[in-house]
DNA sequence: AATCGAGCCAACCGCGGTTCC
DNA sequence: TGGAACCGCGGTTGGCTCGAT
């Protein structure tokens, strides 16, 4: 059976109310009630579809509705009934007076969610993840990028940011850990072994270190900026010939440009910075210390993302 | 100052369930 | 009883804003 549609879509209006729109449905709605939404913008004077007026209604003229930032309760009781009910929005909605079901789906897309999966959280099932190592974020993200069926539910809820966000945030941990534990990092090998990746991954770890690192003054700032333009094609076809992967006598990194293509543009202020070897770093006690030394703040880099990489 | 890109959110779309005749 | 109309839901889109370059 094919549905008629609900109203004569050439000569309806779309597209956001004006004032003038609102106030005429309101001031019909508080004077018969809201309902018959197939009839209501004809009898109303309004040129527009009656799904319309309804959702205008609902989501935004109603007299009961909150607006403003969510609370952090509110927030906690949208995560506990998301866990209980999934993305039955409608149904969370009536547990939080005044909000929407459209503003509870909207916060929960751009902020609960992200939150959650920064805390390794599957914002699908609500159970903690174990497996978001570099190396399974790698291939999610390859897989992302080439357009493939994802059938894996945790999976099929990243997007490339999230899996950036994510690896960024595995290579940060890692490299604390081997600092503090006073290990001294003195080419990509030893960091791809650190990282327990194999050899075609090495390349994208390499870049991914560059873009996370580069601006930051743990390493020499020189050897890792440097301009070279390389395809992800050369770099992995690079990557099965004999790798020589020189480190300098401060112990910074030196990268072989045919390996790790900078993604990050050069300037003559980046070039003049001062540079601070790993190794200064490798006597740190703890983890603390060694986080603030490295002032993790500086490392936070939104714009990064693995379609840089992988294109 | 202009441009670009990401985030946000109001609004739209399509579908399925319910009601009405 | 079945088809048409209606309503509500969840997913998606597109335009606006703002910060970065």
């Amino acid at each position: 059976m094919v549905r008629a549609p609900c109203c004569d879509e050439a000569t309806v209006k779309k597209g956001p109310w004006t004032t003038e729109e609102d106030e005429i449905l309101k001031e019909y709605i508080e004077k018969h009630g809201p309902g018959n939404w197939r009839n209501l913008p004809k009898k109303a004077g309004l040129n527009r579809c009656g799904k319309s007026c309804r959702l205008r209604w609902t989501n935004y003229l109603r007299p009961d509705i909150k607006r403003g930032k969510f609370t952090d309760d509110e927030e906690s009781l949208i995560i506990h009934l998301h866990s209980l009910h999934g993305n039955k929005w409608s149904m969370i909605a009536t547990k939080l007076a005044g909000r929407t079901d459209n503003e509870i789906k909207n916060y929960w897309n751009t902020h609960i969610r992200k939150k959650l999966l920064m805390m390794g959280i599957d914002p699908v099932t609500h159970h903690k993840r174990t497996d978001l190592n570099l190396p399974n974020l790698i291939t999610v993200a390859n897989g992302l990028n080439l357009g493939n069926n994802i059938t894996n539910p945790f999976e099929s809820a990243l997007r490339l940011q999230d899996v950036a966000n994510l690896a960024r945030m595995q290579l940060n941990n890692v490299l604390l850990q081997a600092i503090s534990q006073g290990a001294l990092l003195t080419n990509v090998d030893s960091l791809s072994s650190i990282l327990d990746v194999n050899a075609l991954q090495t390349g994208l770890v390499s870049s991914l270190f560059q873009r996370n690192f580069s601006n930051s003054n743990i390493f020499s700032s020189n050897t890792l900026n440097q301009g070279f333009d390389v395809s992800y094609e050369d770099q992995i076809c690079s990557l099965g010939s004999d790798r020589n992967i020189p480190c300098s006598t401060d112990g910074s990194l030196v990268f072989n440009t045919s390996e790790a293509p900078p993604l990050v543009a050069t300037s003559p202020e980046d070039m003049a910075q001062p540079t601070v070897s790993l190794s200064t770093y490798s006597n740190l006690s703890n983890l603390s210390e060694a986080s603030e030394q490295l002032n993790l703040s500086n490392l936070v880099d939104e714009n990064f993302g693995w379609k840089d990489i992988l294109e």
